[in-house]
DNA sequence: CGAAGTGGTAATCGGCTGATTACAACTGGG
DNA sequence: CCCAGTTGTAATCAGCCGATTACCACTTCG
């Protein structure tokens, strides 16, 4: 394990490449949680570097949760491109339901889209979140042509789905029916493909603090 | 502002007193952000006396979050006994909704079991938040008598509505038009009625590093 | 070649963190 | 009244935090 200088990057990458351990931490860890060195040591750089390209912890966190947004969005569009913006209400909701378990499959994304969520009282972070929560509605309902209610019963069943995850319920199904039936009804499947949605959320490896 | 010494409590008194300022400072800043010494700020004491009457901040949480699930729990039980158990189902509903949105108002409940949800990956949190998630789906099923398709519906619901007020969403009614459809979709009422929800989360005092 | 620009870090700073220790103030029962 | 139990704190500790500074290493281009 000898510590070793970092291969040069162009700026461009390795902006990105903080900004995906950002995600990762970030998620594990809150917001205030999080500590930028343990961000550095997941992105293979110091903590010094971090700092600078960003020149905050709370701009990181504004870049790197713009960024999941942004994913989010691409996700959804990508789902209405591949439907067709013509199809039926069922298809387009089927559909995205699909590209919004795909994101969701990137715990650190989950993770940092839910702690966004509960920073509503934060000054700065909390107009943020509100006008990231709307920009998505309004993606949902325009370009993909789903009504209001329909588009809150969809972002709704989204919450559940995400909160699920969140707290890894999939881990818990192999010994508890009742978890098996719950995720079944959530994720609108049958019972015994429940198991395998484990796979939705592969172990992390640890960040910091043991 | 002279500090001077706490009025002598019983200890169970001060144990609720812990509880109650734990609860608002772990929702406001995350299980890893919060810090003792705020939660014993906010209670009047010292921080010392905070680790010494619940050993590590750890087993703090656990004991709060126990006891802000305990609340829900109870939320639901009076909501289905005040409406009687052979109810018809959509007045069952429209009853544990009811007590879900009063136990939402305590915006440090709301914001502590939304972070509580995302501890899934840590070693001991982690399995209590998955019985207390899959307490209240007992709770609502059983007791409630609500069969598994309606009780995930609930729960759908109710998450999204959490999300909202964690957010702050209802702050962006006045000026936004989209965010008052929305919102009146999520709760069910009228769109001249939205506005109104913002006492639901009254502005909380702001605790430390601000 | 050599200097300017870019990528990257070690060292350090003041302040905060959870936990421990040793001690002080209050209360009630004998 | 007095002392044993309970309630509460000041002081302190080792370690962590975000941010700043001053510096090093590599690349590019005249």
């Amino acid at each position: 394990m000898t510590e070793q200088r970092a291969r040069r990057l162009a700026s461009e990458a390795r902006r990105e490449s903080i900004l995906a351990a950002a995600t990762i931490v970030f998620g594990e860890r809150g917001y205030e949680g999080a500590t930028t060195d343990a961000i550095a040591a997941m992105a293979g750089i110091s903590q010094a570097y971090v700092i600078r390209m960003f020149g905050s912890k709370e701009e990181l966190f504004v870049e790197a949760a713009a960024r999941d947004v942004e994913r989010a969005i691409e996700g959804f569009r990508g789902a209405i491109a591949s439907v067709g913006p013509d199809a039926e209400l069922a298809v387009k909701v089927k559909a995205m339901g699909d590209a919004f378990e795909a994101l969701l499959a990137d715990r650190g994304v989950l993770l940092t889209l839910m702690h966004f969520n509960t920073l509503g009282h934060h000054p700065r972070l909390g107009p943020l979140a509100r006008a990231s929560h709307m920009r998505i509605y309004r993606v949902i309902r325009d370009e993909g042509g789903i009504p209001p209610h329909e588009a809150m019963l969809f972002l709704a069943r989204g919450m559940l789905i995400g909160s699920l995850l969140a707290v890894r319920l999939p881990d818990a199904a192999p010994g508890d029916a009742d978890v098996r039936e719950h995720l079944a009804e959530a994720f609108g499947i049958d019972e015994d493909q429940v198991v395998a949605l484990v796979r939705l959320q592969p172990p992390l490896p640890m960040v910091g603090r043991g």
